[in-house]
DNA sequence: AAGCCGGGGCT
DNA sequence: AGCCCAGGCTT
């Protein structure tokens, strides 16, 4: 009679117990300091977990490490968040791609005010309501803010799950989500109350010890070792099953940097939708299939062509698309700037504005 | 269920 | 230079 699958993956208590136990005794001698883990996990500031949680989706720890701290001497508290402009919150947010979450970072900043009277809400079901908090983001606010026995599930957490299982399957998927979760609420059910510091124990083996491919992981250093089916029978390079890749979209974009006298220059907004929304950049053009020519370049302005002179060329890529951009660099007078020009900047402002690093290192290369 | 949204680090 | 990682929302 074939075993049913669920009574298979079965785990005793108190082998739970165990792995938990083993968890937090490494926890305490390997957590790398990070600005956002000034207290124990179960006891930190709330609006510093959600802005650093937020932060840390889709982003790696080295470089929220860096950008954490200027957000937070800006806006130190959730009251200083809603009260900002989105465009300052967007600046702040510059270099950290997905802007989309700096919006929903601020409504949510917003929302709290007007619906929680200020206080960040506890309850994993009112985090889920605020925009951009999903599942991961709810569960790690509720745990690591304010120590309540709620499991938590990131890229790093499923990982690490997964070999110790021996289970395969790709990351991401809808079948490893699921079971991703059921196992990792099995384990908080084991000890209720370490389940902030296992929650952050587990992540932080998956980031620097159970690292994914194609990082060689550390299996001879983990503490997990003598449980984990992966290693077992060789298979912690290939669990998880690597994603399906996907298609990479080229974009050729013509920028015109332009120099006004007191080293100042033009910028100009991006649609509110798609790519790097709404932020800022020097005049750009878009196309398809090839950079548009000097000519079309200087009459979109209402430049003479000769007044355009070669700047850099790079590309920058992103997960799903490659721009390929073409710089001209053209000095001009104030009074010779077309209408649609007219957001004029010193460069020592730039800084102020929500710009993308591909616009961020033109400029820079550009204007010094 | 599938697609969209950046950026940087690893080998 | 090429390949990899990873939440939440929208459609």
């Amino acid at each position: 009679m074939p075993l049913n699958p669920e009574r298979a993956s079965c785990h005793p208590a108190s082998a739970d117990r165990a792995l938990v136990r083993g968890l937090l005794r490494w926890l305490a001698n390997n957590a790398r300091p990070f600005p956002w883990r000034t207290a124990p996990p179960g006891r930190r500031d709330p609006y510093v977990v959600l802005v650093s949680e937020v932060m840390l989706q889709q982003t790696q720890a080295s470089r929220v490490a860096v950008l954490l701290p200027r957000f937070l001497d800006r806006f130190p508290s959730i009251e200083a968040l809603a009260a900002a402009s989105e465009d300052e919150v967007l600046a702040l947010w510059s270099g950290l791609g997905y802007y989309r979450r700096a919006r929903m970072l601020h409504a949510a900043a917003r929302a709290c005010l007007v619906q929680y009277e200020g206080r960040i809400p506890t309850d994993p079901e009112a985090l889920q309501g605020l925009p951009g908090i999903g599942r991961y983001t709810g569960g790690a606010i509720a745990s690591l803010a304010f120590g309540l026995p709620e499991p938590l599930v990131d890229g790093n957490v499923a990982r690490v799950l997964l070999r110790l299982e021996g289970r395969p399957g790709v990351a991401g998927s809808p079948e490893v989500t699921r079971w991703s979760w059921k196992r990792a609420a099995e384990l908080v059910q084991a000890a209720p109350n370490s389940a902030p510091a296992f929650n952050e124990a587990l992540m932080e083996l998956g980031a620097t010890i159970c690292t994914p491919a194609p990082r060689a992981p550390q299996c001879d250093v983990c503490p997990l070792r003598a449980g984990c089916k992966a290693r077992q029978t060789g298979q912690s390079v290939s669990i998880p099953a690597p994603q399906p890749s996907k298609s990479l979209r080229r974009i050729y974009a013509t920028t015109i940097v332009l120099v006004l006298s007191g080293n100042r220059t033009v910028i100009e907004q991006r649609p509110a939708r798609g790519l790097w929304a709404s932020l800022w950049q020097a005049p750009t053009l878009e196309h398809e299939r090839r950079h548009c020519t000097k000519q079309e370049a200087a009459a979109a302005l209402h430049l003479e062509a000769g007044s355009l002179h070669p700047g850099p060329a790079y590309t920058h890529r992103t997960t799903h698309r490659e721009i390929c951009f073409q710089v001209w660099k053209a000095r001009v007078r104030p009074g010779h700037l077309a209408a649609c020009l007219r957001t004029v900047v010193r460069a020592d402002q730039l800084g102020d504005f929500g710009l993308s690093s591909a616009q961020r290192r033109i400029l820079d290369s550009v204007l010094g």
